[in-house]
DNA sequence: TATTTACCTATTGACATAGTAGGCAAATAG
DNA sequence: CTATTTGCCTACTATGTCAATAGGTAAATA
């Protein structure tokens, strides 16, 4: 199950992409239209800042903006920067210690055969996408 | 990310199917083949008995065998018995409260998507898939 | 009657989730 | 140069879930 943080980030990627906007736009806005707590968000821009999928600026005038256009961003890569790994299995996850079971595992294939359903799905699909649903 | 719980439960079918009999097979034998605390399966054969997948019986002799042919068991509900729900959002498991934001969001299409590839990947995989893998 | 097994209730330590609180730093407008 | 607006930083916290463990009771059989 996604967390908060995963699905709030692609809502605050979305709200930036509807702006149409160069500018920066306040996280105070986002909060408002998105209805989320502008505090907590604070938390999940700065993830995006620091994972180079957002810009901020402080000051007046300053905000967040996107650093490519909304086609150029996958729904994947904003996920998995917010939740760390979309593996199914603990055992599947970016360097995660090598399983000692695996030979002998009845059930890796599959879950290796479904991560790569949902990392296609989710790769394949752009922050565009979404905009234009 | 699937929890233990779901992880271990497939393997004590994996492991009670791959013993190819009609006796009941007590959960220490189980236990030491799978090396998982004894004490941990309690729980999760419990659940599975509740959830009418395996069948128990106390006494010499007892232990715990599947109701079902292995190609008549779905690994979906098998995961989905003991996760409570397979669902990528909380918005969209089985009674969660209908979302009040849902007719503007732009996400839940996205994860309604996912939900319907997840769900029929692990449901049509049955039991027997695993054991003959 | 002793043994073997499932089944039951309760408890625990560690960790993650979903925030909140309060202030500092930077940029701009006047 | 000052006030205001914004992001950015550290710290804290309540709640819940996970992954067990502990210790017993009930049922079935040899």
């Amino acid at each position: 199950m996604f967390s908060t943080k995963g699905r709030y980030a692609l809502r605050v990627m979305i709200d930036l992409a509807e702006q149409h906007s160069d500018e920066y736009i306040p996280l105070k806005d986002v909060a408002e239209r998105q209805d989320i707590s502008k505090k907590y968000l604070e938390i999940i821009a700065k993830e995006l800042v620091n994972g180079k999928l957002l810009e901020g600026a402080s000051g007046k005038h300053g905000g967040y903006r996107l650093v490519r256009k909304p086609s150029e961003y996958s729904v994947g890569e904003i996920i998995e920067l917010m939740e760390g790994s979309i593996a199914p299995v603990a055992c599947l996850a970016k360097d995660a210690a090598p399983c000692p079971k695996e030979k002998k595992c009845k059930t890796i294939s599959m879950w290796r055969e479904f991560y790569t359903l949902e990392h296609s799905f989710f790769f394949n699909k752009t922050l565009e996408d979404l905009v234009n649903s």
